[in-house]
DNA sequence: CGAATGTTTGATACGTTTCAATCTCTGTGG
DNA sequence: CCACAGAGATTGAAACGTATCAAACATTCG
C-alpha cells in the first residue's frame, strides 16, 4: 500500500482558516492533510446560465427558464482553489454543499497509521459536499488533482431549495443516487477483482464519466493522474500500479503517455475488467420528465 | 477470495416473477442469485404508526402527526421475505423504493468470474432500494441474512412526497446522505487495512448501527452471520477471515459464540481498528430540526 | 546545477489465497 | 432412533499476488 512514511499528506498546522468556506472551524482530530482551503472569491455576481450543474442536472430533467435561474440563485460565491489544495479537510464543519465547476478533485481519508485512500473522484458538475460536508464534521478530506474552480450552495439554500422546487431537489437526489452507485462499484472493484482489472475498470469508469461531460474521446482522455493517487484510489501500491501498467501497456490495451490515458482496445479491457457501464448511465425519474412544472 | 467455485449464489432460472415486486422483468445479463423475489403481501391496510421508517426519519427530525400519517400512505403493501431470498435482483427493474421492516439484508454484487462481494447491509429502518433500484436495472441484488418483513414504497409516491412534505423529502435526502458515507468508510476500510482491522472495523460498524436501532447491547450483537458473509464483505477469504478471529479471540478483543458477537474491549478493538464512529451520528439538518412545518 | 516529483525495475518478504482435510452441528429420511 | 447429507467452522501446507525496500532514471523548476 502506498504511503508507508507519508509523502503526500504533509501535515501542516491549520493556520489561515477561512470563514468563507469553514463555519466555525475546529478539528476533532489530527488533521493530515496538505493544507487547509485558501478561498479567492472570484465573484459575487449571479453565475452565467450554463454552469456545470445545469448541465449535470439537466441530463435528469429538462430545467425550465424559472428553474435556470432557482439553479443560479443556489450558487453564491465561487472560488478558485489550486492543484493539491483541499477545498474540504476531514473533520471541519461546513455550512456548503459545493459544486464543482472546473477541474478535477479526490475524496480521501487517511487512516491512523497514514495510509491514503481515495474514495472517488470529483468531476466537473458533482456535489463535492455529497455526502462528505453533510455531517457535523467532514467525514473526509477533498483535494485537487487540478486547478479549479467551486461554486458554493450554502446548506440552508439546499433547504430551501426542498420547499421551493421539488423537482430540482428530487433531480438533486437522483444524483446522490448516482454517486452513490459509483461507490458500490468502486466497493466491488477493490474489494473482488485482482490489480490489472481494478486499474482497468478505474479507468474505463472515469472515461465515461469524462466522456458524459465532453472532457474525453471515444477513445482517450488527458487528466493528471500519478500512479500514486491510482494506487490510492484501488488500495494497491504504487510500485504495483506500474508493473499493472506495463502489463496493460505490453498486451496492447492501454498505453500512457504523459497524462494522456489512451485506450487501445475499449471492448477487450471492458471485457477483462468485467466493466459496464450502465451503473453510469442517465437515470429516468418517474414521472419527473414530462416538465410538470406548476 | 470466497466464491471460486460459486456456493451460495446458485444460478436459478427466474420463473415465477411477481408484478408486485418486478415492474416489467427483464434479464440484462447473466442473473447470478438464489432466486428471485416471491413477495407474500400481508396485508395492504395502512401500516400502523410506529414502523422503522418513522423512526429513522424521526432522528432526522421530530415528525408532526399529518407527517406520520404522510409517511404511512407512502408505505404500501408489506411483503414477508424468508432467509437466503432475494428482494432485489441485479439487472431487473423494479419501481419501488422498499424500506426494511425487520430483519437484516445484504447489499451484494457478483463479479464476472462468479466472486461475490458485499457492499453493505441493511438494518430495519433503511431504505433498501437505495441506491440500487434507482436505475433502469438494479445494480445489485439484495438478500435476506434472516427473514424479513419488507414495505413497498413505489417510485411514484417518492415523487409526491417532493411536492407534498419538502421536510419529509429532505430527510429521505440526508438518510441517504447517511447511507452514503458508509459506502466511503467501507471502502477506505476494504482498501487501506489489513485483515484483522477490517473485521473488527466493520463488527464494530454494525455494533454501533445495532446500538442506535435497540437491536444491541452495549458490549454484544446477535446475527447470523456467517464467517463467509463477513469474507464477501471485506474482500477476504473465508479461511482468513476465521484465522482473524482466532487472533481477535486469543487477543481477547471478540468473541463469537454460535450467532453472538461479544466485544470484550470495545476501546480497545476501536483503537486497533482506527474505528470512529461519528459517520453514524445523527446528522443535524440546517434549518430541520426547528419543526417548521407550514 | 540540485532538489523535488514521478516513473521504472529488481530482489525479497509477507499477507492472503487456494487446496485439502477434518470436525461439529443440525435437520432429515429410512 | 440412527445414519447420513449439508452447512459451517477449523486447521495445515503450499502457492501466489502484492507490499516493501532500495536504487536508478527522467523531468521539471527555481
Amino acid at each position: 500500500m502506498a504511503r508507508p512514511h507519508v509523502r503526500h499528506a504533509v501535515a501542516i498546522q491549520p493556520v489561515d482558516i477561512s470563514p468563507l468556506l469553514l463555519s466555525q472551524p475546529r478539528r476533532t482530530r489530527p488533521v493530515t492533510s496538505r493544507g487547509v482551503p485558501l478561498p479567492q472569491p472570484v465573484n459575487d455576481e449571479r453565475v452565467a446560465s450554463a454552469t456545470p450543474l445545469h448541465r449535470s442536472l439537466g441530463r435528469l430533467l429538462s430545467l425550465t427558464p424559472a428553474e435556470v435561474l432557482l439553479l443560479n440563485n443556489l450558487q453564491k460565491t465561487r472560488y478558485r482553489v489550486r492543484r493539491d489544495q483541499d477545498v474540504v479537510v476531514h473533520g471541519y464543519k461546513y455550512d456548503s454543499l459545493f459544486v464543482l465547476n472546473d477541474g478535477v478533485a479526490i475524496r480521501y481519508n487517511v487512516t491512523h497509521d497514514g495510509r491514503r485512500q481515495i474514495a472517488n473522484f470529483v468531476l466537473p458538475g458533482d456535489l463535492i459536499g455529497f455526502p462528505v460536508c453533510l455531517f457535523e464534521n467532514a467525514i473526509c478530506s477533498i483535494s485537487m488533482l487540478t486547478d479549479a474552480s467551486v461554486t458554493a450552495i450554502p446548506l440552508e439554500r439546499v433547504h430551501m431549495l426542498f420547499r421551493e422546487s421539488p423537482r430540482l431537489a428530487e433531480a438533486m437526489f437522483w444524483q446522490a443516487a448516482r454517486e452513490t452507485a459509483m461507490y458500490v462499484e468502486h466497493i466491488v472493484n477493490i474489494g473482488r477483482r485482482p490489480a490489472y482489472e481494478r486499474v482497468a475498470h478505474l479507468l474505463l469508469e472515469l472515461l465515461h464519466r469524462l466522456q458524459i461531460i465532453g472532457m474525453a474521446t471515444p477513445r482517450s482522455f488527458e487528466l493528471p493522474l500519478t500512479q500514486e493517487v491510482i494506487a490510492d484510489a484501488l488500495g494497491l501500491s504504487v510500485v504495483h500500479v506500474n508493473r499493472t501498467f506495463r502489463r496493460l501497456r505490453e498486451g496492447g490495451l492501454l498505453n500512457v503517455e504523459d497524462g494522456r490515458f489512451v485506450f487501445m482496445d475499449v471492448e477487450a479491457l471492458s471485457r477483462l475488467a468485467g466493466f459496464d457501464g450502465s451503473y453510469l448511465a442517465r437515470v429516468p425519474i418517474p414521472g419527473l420528465f414530462a416538465l410538470d412544472m406548476h
